[in-house]
DNA sequence: GCCAACGTTGGC
DNA sequence: GCCAACGTTGGC
Protein backbone atom coordinates (compact mmCIF):
# COMPACT_ATOMS: atom_id res chain seq x y z
CA UNK A 1 0.00 0.00 0.00
CA UNK A 2 1.30 3.52 -1.32
CA UNK A 3 1.84 5.92 1.81
CA UNK A 4 -0.76 8.08 2.11
CA UNK A 5 -1.67 11.66 3.75
CA UNK A 6 -3.62 13.34 6.29
CA UNK A 7 -4.21 16.37 7.92
CA UNK A 8 -5.42 16.36 12.01
CA UNK A 9 -6.97 19.06 13.74
CA UNK A 10 -6.00 20.25 17.18
CA UNK A 11 -6.42 23.62 19.03
CA UNK A 12 -3.33 24.72 19.92
CA UNK A 13 -4.53 26.02 23.67
CA UNK A 14 -4.97 22.63 23.69
CA UNK A 15 -1.94 20.92 22.75
CA UNK A 16 -0.43 22.35 19.86
CA UNK A 17 2.32 21.27 17.45
CA UNK A 18 5.02 22.25 19.78
CA UNK A 19 3.63 20.64 22.36
CA UNK A 20 4.01 17.46 20.10
CA UNK A 21 7.85 18.16 19.24
CA UNK A 22 8.74 19.02 23.30
CA UNK A 23 7.61 15.33 24.47
CA UNK A 24 10.36 13.32 25.02
CA UNK A 25 10.00 10.71 21.96
CA UNK A 26 8.16 13.17 19.99
CA UNK A 27 4.89 11.31 19.51
CA UNK A 28 1.57 11.58 21.51
CA UNK A 29 -1.73 9.27 21.07
CA UNK A 30 -4.01 10.91 19.13
CA UNK A 31 -7.15 10.90 21.94
CA UNK A 32 -10.23 12.10 22.52
CA UNK A 33 -11.70 11.99 19.06
CA UNK A 34 -15.68 11.08 19.48
CA UNK A 35 -16.37 10.86 15.84
CA UNK A 36 -17.20 7.90 14.15
CA UNK A 37 -15.90 9.38 10.34
CA UNK A 38 -12.61 10.11 12.28
CA UNK A 39 -12.24 7.10 14.22
CA UNK A 40 -12.94 5.02 11.10
CA UNK A 41 -9.94 6.68 9.06
CA UNK A 42 -7.96 5.82 11.92
CA UNK A 43 -8.98 2.39 12.70
CA UNK A 44 -9.00 1.04 8.98
CA UNK A 45 -7.57 3.54 6.55
CA UNK A 46 -4.01 5.03 8.75
CA UNK A 47 -1.02 2.59 8.10
CA UNK A 48 2.25 3.99 9.86
CA UNK A 49 5.10 6.14 7.95
CA UNK A 50 1.50 7.93 6.69
CA UNK A 51 2.06 11.52 6.67
CA UNK A 52 0.11 14.22 8.40
CA UNK A 53 -0.24 17.58 8.37
CA UNK A 54 -0.60 18.86 11.56
CA UNK A 55 -3.60 21.84 11.80
CA UNK A 56 -4.04 24.29 14.30
CA UNK A 57 -7.84 24.82 14.65
CA UNK A 58 -9.54 27.57 16.57
CA UNK A 59 -6.49 29.54 16.55
CA UNK A 60 -5.36 33.09 15.49
CA UNK A 61 -4.38 32.61 12.70
CA UNK A 62 -5.92 28.80 11.87
CA UNK A 63 -3.27 26.80 9.76
CA UNK A 64 -1.15 24.55 9.24
CA UNK A 65 2.15 24.74 11.62
CA UNK A 66 3.97 21.34 11.29
CA UNK A 67 4.30 17.86 9.69
CA UNK A 68 4.34 14.97 11.52
CA UNK A 69 3.57 10.91 10.43
CA UNK A 70 1.25 7.76 11.45
CA UNK A 71 3.80 6.43 14.66
CA UNK A 72 1.83 3.57 15.58
CA UNK A 73 -1.75 1.14 14.63
CA UNK A 74 -5.07 1.47 15.51
CA UNK A 75 -5.27 1.07 19.53
CA UNK A 76 -8.21 1.41 22.38
CA UNK A 77 -8.61 5.01 23.07
CA UNK A 78 -7.73 4.62 26.88
CA UNK A 79 -9.73 8.33 27.66
CA UNK A 80 -13.13 6.77 27.12
CA UNK A 81 -12.20 4.73 30.26
CA UNK A 82 -11.53 6.97 32.58
CA UNK A 83 -14.38 8.84 34.34
CA UNK A 84 -12.10 11.39 35.16
CA UNK A 85 -11.57 12.34 31.80
CA UNK A 86 -13.22 14.75 29.94
CA UNK A 87 -13.73 12.39 27.11
CA UNK A 88 -15.29 9.86 29.19
CA UNK A 89 -17.89 7.72 27.42
CA UNK A 90 -19.55 5.84 30.20
CA UNK A 91 -20.78 3.22 27.22
CA UNK A 92 -17.87 2.20 26.33
CA UNK A 93 -17.06 -1.55 26.64
CA UNK A 94 -13.24 -2.56 27.32
CA UNK A 95 -13.85 -5.92 25.83
CA UNK A 96 -14.94 -3.69 22.64
CA UNK A 97 -13.89 -0.49 22.63
CA UNK A 98 -15.41 2.22 20.85
CA UNK A 99 -12.97 4.76 20.22
CA UNK A 100 -9.53 4.43 18.57
CA UNK A 101 -6.32 6.67 18.80
CA UNK A 102 -3.46 6.20 16.94
CA UNK A 103 -0.54 7.76 17.65
CA UNK A 104 1.99 10.05 16.01
CA UNK A 105 5.30 11.66 15.73
CA UNK A 106 6.95 14.78 15.23
CA UNK A 107 8.68 15.10 11.69
CA UNK A 108 9.40 19.12 11.40
CA UNK A 109 7.64 22.73 11.92
CA UNK A 110 7.00 24.47 8.41
CA UNK A 111 9.42 27.41 8.31
CA UNK A 112 6.53 29.05 7.10
CA UNK A 113 3.03 28.68 8.87
CA UNK A 114 0.70 28.56 6.14
CA UNK A 115 -2.84 29.77 7.21
CA UNK A 116 -6.02 28.99 6.11
CA UNK A 117 -5.84 32.23 4.23
CA UNK A 118 -2.79 30.98 2.49
CA UNK A 119 -4.76 27.44 1.87
CA UNK A 120 -7.66 29.50 0.39
CA UNK A 121 -5.54 31.33 -1.82
CA UNK A 122 -3.93 28.57 -3.51
CA UNK A 123 -6.25 27.50 -6.57
CA UNK A 124 -4.81 24.09 -6.65
CA UNK A 125 -5.57 23.53 -3.68
CA UNK A 126 -9.47 23.96 -4.18
CA UNK A 127 -10.53 20.51 -3.43
CA UNK A 128 -8.54 19.82 -0.13
CA UNK A 129 -10.78 18.61 2.39
CA UNK A 130 -10.37 21.14 5.08
CA UNK A 131 -11.49 24.03 2.93
CA UNK A 132 -14.77 22.65 2.04
CA UNK A 133 -18.06 24.27 3.59
CA UNK A 134 -18.92 23.07 6.69
CA UNK A 135 -15.78 21.15 7.05
CA UNK A 136 -16.00 19.59 10.25
CA UNK A 137 -13.96 16.46 10.21
CA UNK A 138 -10.86 16.19 12.91
CA UNK A 139 -9.14 13.84 10.38
CA UNK A 140 -9.20 14.15 7.34
CA UNK A 141 -7.14 12.49 4.28
CA UNK A 142 -5.12 14.87 2.06
CA UNK A 143 -4.67 14.04 -1.55
CA UNK A 144 -0.77 13.30 -2.79
CA UNK A 145 -0.27 16.70 -5.12
CA UNK A 146 -2.13 18.84 -1.77
CA UNK A 147 0.24 17.18 0.06
CA UNK A 148 3.05 18.25 -2.00
CA UNK A 149 1.66 22.26 -2.75
CA UNK A 150 1.25 22.65 1.32
CA UNK A 151 4.70 21.65 2.14
CA UNK A 152 6.10 23.70 -1.10
CA UNK A 153 4.22 26.77 0.50
CA UNK A 154 5.55 26.10 3.84
CA UNK A 155 9.37 25.76 2.69
CA UNK A 156 9.55 22.29 4.10
CA UNK A 157 13.12 21.11 3.92
CA UNK A 158 12.78 18.32 5.84
CA UNK A 159 13.38 14.43 5.07
CA UNK A 160 9.58 13.99 4.02
CA UNK A 161 8.51 15.70 0.70
CA UNK A 162 6.17 13.11 -0.03
CA UNK A 163 6.04 10.89 -3.25
CA UNK A 164 8.24 11.46 -6.37
C1' DG B 1 -19.58 36.62 20.99
C1' DC B 2 -22.03 35.20 16.85
C1' DC B 3 -23.73 31.87 14.03
C1' DA B 4 -23.79 28.38 10.19
C1' DA B 5 -23.00 23.68 9.58
C1' DC B 6 -23.07 19.35 11.18
C1' DG B 7 -23.60 15.14 14.32
C1' DT B 8 -26.15 12.93 17.95
C1' DT B 9 -30.05 12.01 20.81
C1' DG B 10 -34.48 10.68 21.92
C1' DG B 11 -39.58 11.03 21.59
C1' DC B 12 -42.98 9.34 18.80
C1' DG C 1 -37.60 5.74 10.53
C1' DC C 2 -38.55 10.65 11.07
C1' DC C 3 -37.22 14.85 12.73
C1' DA C 4 -36.93 18.55 16.30
C1' DA C 5 -33.97 19.77 19.85
C1' DC C 6 -29.65 20.13 21.40
C1' DG C 7 -24.53 20.22 21.61
C1' DT C 8 -20.19 20.98 19.21
C1' DT C 9 -17.03 22.83 15.84
C1' DG C 10 -14.54 26.46 14.23
C1' DG C 11 -14.10 30.63 11.29
C1' DC C 12 -14.88 35.27 11.68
Amino acid sequence: MARRYWLMKSEPSVYSFEDLEAESDRTTGWDGVRNYQARNLMRDEMAVGDGVLFYHSNAKPPGVAGVAEVASGPMPDPTQFDPADGHFDPKADPEAPRWILVRIRAVDSLPRFVSLTDLKAEPRLEGMGVLQRGSRLSVQSVAPDEWRQVLKMGAFKGPDRGPR
